[in-house]
RNA sequence: GGGCGAAUAGCUCAGCGGUGAGAGCGCCUGCCUUACAAGCAGGAGGUCCUCCGUUCAAAUCGGGGUUCGCCCACCA
């Protein structure tokens, strides 16, 4: 064994092993705990969000699979329809070509083997965090499987007219020139301006004042609305104004409608059908046509000779310029509103008039809804989750599920150009099943990429066949995931499968934050602070990532990352190498693991750990079932650290190197016991170092992944266990008080030195002189003219109080008054603490509301108290005397 | 415009009604003690944001405020 862990090798060599032994495949035997990946986009390489994620799934996995449960975790990858075919044009772009270049088929060829690449280099890195998944089982949103799923699926909601071709106002990207969903707009507050508009009358009878943030829009207008109990505009409605722009001739009627707010801007509000969803609303109820003004790209197009190809920020600017020389803009001011920007490119989108697939959303939300009320689930870790979930059920709108891109699911529907009418297919019928016309044609758009996210857990497992898998490991258990994929995914996924297999297709669903870097903000590409996983893993090696996460999460809140805590985790496991290391290298050559080790054979401090252990353990299990990581960690690493390592080996290390070899025999076999249930217990945190570690022991039957965690009986005289950890306290005490006064005193801590007690229990003769480096003289009184002396706790609970007290030959003067000032301030804070427990239970006489347990635990404090009180006093007129 | 979350030691965070409010890092002091200097031992450091309320009892529960962060939203 090295002298500190190195992870690189091991992780290696672990990872394989677990491979060749086939560890990640399900056992089919015992309670099924199942899990789906959320698949990482196929777009390249992972980022720290994701190893957070696939490391507490693999968390959750693995402790499943220590509890003897039959574990299914299926990996897979999205093919990510509008992100991937941006990184591709991207790479054309490079190469000085477009898509339209190398038309669709060679594209997508293109794409599809740019993303097999991908997929490879994402595998790579989920085993490098060490996750377990069934890697069989691996799964591709774009795969055979799948696509089956996502045509069935498509096909059954068509046959049920859930999904339409609808005629109207969407988001618009102009640079991926496809359609988006409402959730696929970010919006952004921008510094804008709103320009006020004159609108001549066309009589020449005065003019309309209206307000507007985008006056290339005017283009596109087809009239000016006012609300209708407006009484400035009373006079208004029914007459008719101009197109403002010089060079156009348009009549514009002045209408009244509801929708038009008076207090905003001058209450007059142009109405631009084919650029703003409120006003299309407003013309289809007064049955005005639609001007499109700008293109696909976003430019002014070719009906405006003018203005034509300039792009919409170019034309804004031209259209002011003219407005001002016509005289017809009245003022321009700023303005900061929100405006929705692409969440893929970045850039503004553009409510654009167009006919796309919908899906409508009411009648699957509301079985989701019911799902919720009906206690179905699914539950939110946390909880609060739930309602920002249902509120978003509660109002959804229908999904814009058509996109205008090449690489994706194409859409499995066939136009009918005789007889107009859609069919929905698996592949080309040869006849239009509605006249029977030849004239059939595919149509030319691709599915949402999150469509085939919805169908995820269901097509991993192969529906819509009836696959053994689907019976057996669907509906999953847990679903971890960040909160930005709420409605994006987990919504969809409950309704789909709700739709299609009438159940929620998760128990739980595990909600995490996002990581951030030290300041606090998001990481993100453009802001340069984009952490990768490998990157940290090469430093510290996969386990302190994973630890460092399971350490510092909370639940619901983001995580800010810090090499602190990757340090810190790193220390800790090379601590826990080195625990390891002083049991492994003290075990003789005929050692045989596993041994029964009869209760007798117990000291006091082995039944003290042995006792913890068992508390330890159950405190893990309880936290693990509130999926408590942080509460886990910590847990443990103060119990292996603070308790284990620094007391537990510490004491019984001198019978490690004894002479006596049935007592070494015995403190080894017990030392590793413990050190067995606690590699169990932190595996699935730090999977690598533990397992290595386990291969160290002599007879391990199988690997520690595979291998059944029992929890640890506790001993069987609860009496005696109970004594030990009061006799722990009482030790530990002592040798911290000690260590103290040679600090005082002036005394290295290795240097020994010469104590008189008495009342010490029989049990620590030997421990404390030896932790705390003193020699206990014996004798029926100080065998020094002059004495000092420590008093120190031993059971705090038990009444009345005892303590032991130690003294020691007279220091210097100096440290006498040192000692003397500390002990005065000591008592003082005690005076406090009488007092206000006295005042406490003399309150609690009177009111006559608090609950017995509470009053006997404050007698109890208070009379250890009182009796401390005493021996300090006591000690107090010693110490006077020195002066 | 709605909704949510956070404020505790210099930094990052635990604790979420009843012992003297904790940890890690950083800082100070002393140690290379044959598992570990990625370590050991000792120490300093806190009006638990603010006000009001509930309670015998509040860092912890409720309300108002302040500051920061996030999500949702078609007011041009």
């Amino acid at each position: 064994m090295e002298k500190s862990y190195q992870p690189h090798p091991v992780e290696e060599e672990i990872y394989q092993k677990w491979e060749k032994e086939n560890a990640f495949s399900p056992s089919q035997k015992g309670k099924v705990f199942s899990i789906v990946i959320p698949p990482p986009n196929v777009t390249g390489i992972l980022h720290i969000g994701h190893a957070l994620n696939n490391s507490l799934q693999d968390i959750l996995i693995r402790f499943a699979r220590l509890q003897g449960k039959d574990t299914l975790w299926v990996p897979g990858t999205d093919h990510a329809g509008i992100a991937t075919q941006n990184v591709l044009e991207r790479i054309l772009m490079e190469e000085g070509k477009t898509r339209y270049m190398l038309g669709r088929e060679a594209f997508i060829q293109r794409t599809r083997e740019w993303t097999e690449k991908s997929r490879e280099q994402i595998v790579a890195q989920l085993k490098a965090m060490g996750v377990s998944c069934d890697w069989g089982k691996q799964a591709y949103t774009l795969d055979e499987v799948r696509t089956q799923a996502v045509k069935t699926a498509f096909i059954r909601l068509f046959n049920k007219g859930f999904i339409y071709r609808g005629h109207r106002i969407i988001h618009w990207c102009p640079r991926c020139t496809t359609a988006l969903s409402d959730i696929e707009v970010e919006h952004k507050e921008i510094h804008g301006k709103l320009y006020t508009v004159k609108y001549l009358e066309k009589k020449g009878r005065g003019f309309l004042c209206v307000a507007t943030t985008r006056p290339e829009t005017i283009l596109g207008d087809v009239a000016v609305a006012v609300h209708p109990s407006d009484e400035r505009y009373s006079t208004w409605v029914g007459r008719t104004v101009l197109l403002p722009i010089p060079g156009i001739h348009r009549e514009l009627p002045i209408i009244g409608d509801e929708a038009v707010d008076p207090e905003f801007g001058t209450g007059a509000l142009k109405i631009t059908p084919a650029h703003d969803p409120v006003d299309y609303e407003i013309s289809l109820r007064h049955h005005l046509p639609s001007i499109e003004a700008l293109n696909e790209h976003a430019r002014i197009s070719s009906d405006f000779p003018a203005y034509a190809g300039l792009d919409r920020f170019e034309a804004r600017e031209k259209v002011v310029d003219a407005l001002q020389q016509a005289g017809l803009l009245m003022k321009v001011e700023p303005y900061l509103h929100a405006v929705g920007h692409c969440q893929r490119c970045g850039i503004m989108v553009e409510p654009r008039l167009s006919r796309q697939w919908f899906l409508s959303m009411k009648p699957l939300a509301k079985k989701a809804l019911d799902a919720l009320d009906s206690g179905k689930g699914p539950a939110f870790i946390p909880p609060s989750w739930t309602k920002v979930y249902r509120r978003w059920l509660e109002e959804i709108r229908d999904w814009c599920i058509s996109r205008q891109l090449w690489w994706g699911h194409p859409i499995p529907a066939y136009f009918c150009s005789s007889c107009q009418q859609y069919t929905a297919a698996e592949s080309q019928p040869a006849r239009c099943p509605h006249c029977e016309a030849t004239s059939l044609t595919p149509d030319p758009d691709v599915l949402d990429t999150w469509f085939s996210s919805a169908l995820w857990p269901l097509s991993v497992f192969g529906w819509p066949k009836e696959t053994d898998d689907l019976k057996r490991y669907y509906p999953t258990s847990i679903l971890v995931t960040a909160f930005d994929i709420l409605f994006f995914w987990v919504a969809r996924m409950v309704m789909f499968g709700l739709e299609f297999t009438d159940s929620v297709p998760f128990k739980e669903v595990y909600i995490h934050g996002l990581i951030r870097d030290i300041q606090g903000r998001k990481m993100s590409k453009s802001a340069g602070n984009v952490v990768d996983p490998l990157e940290v893993i090469q430093e510290y090696g996969a386990d302190s990532l994973r630890f460092a996460f399971a350490y510092t999460i909370s639940e619901g809140q983001d995580i800010l990352l810090s090499e602190d805590k990757l340090e810190g985790a790193r220390r800790f496991l090379n601590k826990l190498w080195n625990a390891s290391r002083l049991i492994l290298l003290n075990l003789p050559p005929d050692f045989v693991d596993g041994q029964y080790i009869p209760q007798v054979e117990y000291e006091w401090i082995d039944r003290w750990i042995w006792t913890r252990l068992c508390q330890v353990s159950s405190e893990v299990q309880q936290k693990m079932a509130l999926y408590d990581f942080q509460g886990v960690t910590h847990l443990l690493y103060d119990f292996i650290w603070g308790e284990f390592c620094d007391w537990y080996l510490e004491a019984v290390k001198v019978r490690y190197y004894s002479s006596n070899p049935e007592k070494r025999r015995v403190v080894l076999h017990i030392s590793v016991k413990v050190l067995r249930y606690l590699l169990q217990l932190l595996h699935p945190f730090a999977p690598f170092i533990t397992e290595k570690i386990w291969t160290f022991f002599r007879d391990s039957p199988s690997s520690l992944i595979t291998s059944t965690w029992k929890h640890p009986e506790p001993l069987l005289d609860e009496q005696a266990n109970k004594r030990a950890l009061a006799l722990f306290q009482a030790f530990e005490e002592s040798v911290r008080a000690i260590r103290k006064f040679k600090k005082i005193t002036g005394r290295a801590v290795e240097e020994i030195i010469e104590v008189w007690q008495v009342s010490l229990p029989p049990e620590l003769l030997e421990l404390v002189p030896a932790l705390s480096k003193t020699t206990f003289l014996s004798g029926v009184s100080p065998p020094w003219p002059e004495t000092v002396h420590l008093t120190v706790r031993y059971d705090p609970v038990s009444a009345p109080p005892q303590f032991i007290r130690y003294y020691f030959e007279k220091p210097d003067r100096a440290v006498i008054e040192k000692r003397l000032e500390e002990k005065r301030k000591e008592m003082s804070l005690r005076d406090g603490r009488i007092q206000s427990l006295r005042d406490k239970l003399k309150e609690a006489e009177v009111s006559g509301k608090i609950p017995e347990d509470v009053k006997q635990k404050w007698r109890v404090k208070l009379q250890n108290e009182e009796t401390r009180k005493q021996l300090d006093e006591e000690e107090l007129i010693y110490l006077r005397q020195f002066l």
